[in-house]
DNA sequence: CGTGAACTTGAGATTTCTCAAGCGGGGTGG
DNA sequence: CCACCCCGCTTGAGAAATCTCAAGTTCACG
């Protein structure tokens, strides 16, 4: 069970027939995580890669006090714990909404990359991927304004959600709340709060119950500075 | 010419006499930077790794109107844009000090990774860890105070330093501005140099010159909340 | 001895935070 | 079926951290 695991590599490299095969032979047990769940937690030593089939999580370090930043999102077809491949866990990945994970065994994917170099290739490439979306997001937190930042986050949601094809018309499902983009932007969130109001009351976005919807693309993408080219995906949704 | 390039990966895997003679039989040519040289520049797609033999070198992005936020600082034996081997450069890497760089064409690259999967690991560690730096550094700059971001900093470093040998005593050279300071920190200019006095007031460093002296470990550590195991060091420098 | 970059200081302006409280809907136990 | 409760959202208001502007100092270097 790999789900959108093919395609999300599709994204990153090109695939032949034997190496599609060979991703969707991988073995998988599937489990179910509910929001809030950890899907792994810090200091883990994972023996298997847990990718994420369907709902959303996030990456976070929550210190002792209870100042948390989350680090980065997982949207479906991505392995989140990639590099447990290779170290030990140094924070925890969280369900942010309900999701199904399939638990691929490290032994099945060494054995896939070592057979098929473009896998691997396109495998590292998502991890690339990654950390120049980090790099971003420190770019956000170090020198954009915290009105920036939001829209920055919603403009690079939605374009990732829309190249995996989860954005329908302007909408798709983003169920955050108002508490974890606090986390993510490191923002209180009654700034969060406030600055929301002001990009809904602008008319760029709509953001209630966990869906989002873009009312004014060009507008969001100026309100966020937003350039998708960090996010190195194949096109930029206009 | 590999320079420290092995005692470097041998932080992050162990590897077989065949191994260290491969990588010290890979070429390269070198070149010398001067400070504030472009080592590699954003939009590049390069065919060579570059790998830092002396000096120190960052990673940011500049803003249209002048903002800058550096995402990472590289001390020799790191190679500094190992993603060029698989995408185009989103952002520069810049030279801090005068710096030499070695040249390694990215076949003679691919060649040691294919061949040698110690080494490929370790290599990939290293990119591993880069990450792991860049989510703490994403924390810092979320959830941390300036003081505590400042006091990190230095630590994080004196740590890298030191696991290459390059603390003496309790000093190293680190010759940093207090404009880079505050660009890697997402502060003001001014605002880093008043923190700094405290901390130079409270006796826990000083930093003159671009040399750096750390009088108080402890208290360093305690300041910045330092814990360094998100650098996946085998030795903590106590 | 002149120059420029880096550092330092002062002081007022802003952004963002913290504390405190009220609102609203969904779920649940009585 | 209803009351209650909790979580997430919203609002107000004062406080704190940090920024910006402006100017002066220091030091290395030519």
């Amino acid at each position: 069970m790999v789900g959108r695991f093919v395609e999300t590599l599709e994204l990153y490299g090109r695939l032949s027939d034997a190496d599609r095969e060979a991703v969707a032979a991988l073995p998988g047990a599937v489990r179910r995580f509910e929001a809030g769940e950890d899907i792994v937690s810090e200091g883990d030593a994972p023996s298997q890669c847990r990718l994420l089939l369907s709902g959303l999580a996030f990456r976070h370090k929550t210190l002792r006090d209870g100042r948390r930043q989350i680090m980065s999102f997982h949207v479906p077809g991505e392995i989140c714990d990639l590099e447990g491949l290779l170290l030990a866990m140094d924070h925890s990945v969280t369900a942010l909404s309900r999701a199904d994970v399939s638990f691929i065994p490290h032994a099945a994917m060494e054995a896939l990359l070592d057979g098929h170099p473009q896998v691997a290739k396109a495998l590292w490439r998502t991890e690339l991927v990654e950390n120049a979306v980090a790099r971003e997001w420190m770019v956000g937190m170090g020198r954009r304004s915290a009105y920036a930042r939001i829209a920055h986050l919603f403009c690079e949601m939605y374009a990732r959600l829309r190249a995996i094809g989860l954005v329908e018309g302007a909408r798709c499902w983003f169920p955050i709340t108002q508490t974890h983009l606090s986390d993510a932007l490191g923002l209180s969130v009654v700034h969060t709060n406030r600055v929301l109001q002001a990009l809904r009351g602008e008319g760029l976005l709509s953001f209630r119950g966990g869906m989002l919807t873009v009312h004014d693309w060009q507008g969001l993408k100026a309100a966020g500075e937003f350039d998708a080219s960090y996010l190195h995906l194949k096109a930029d949704p206009v």
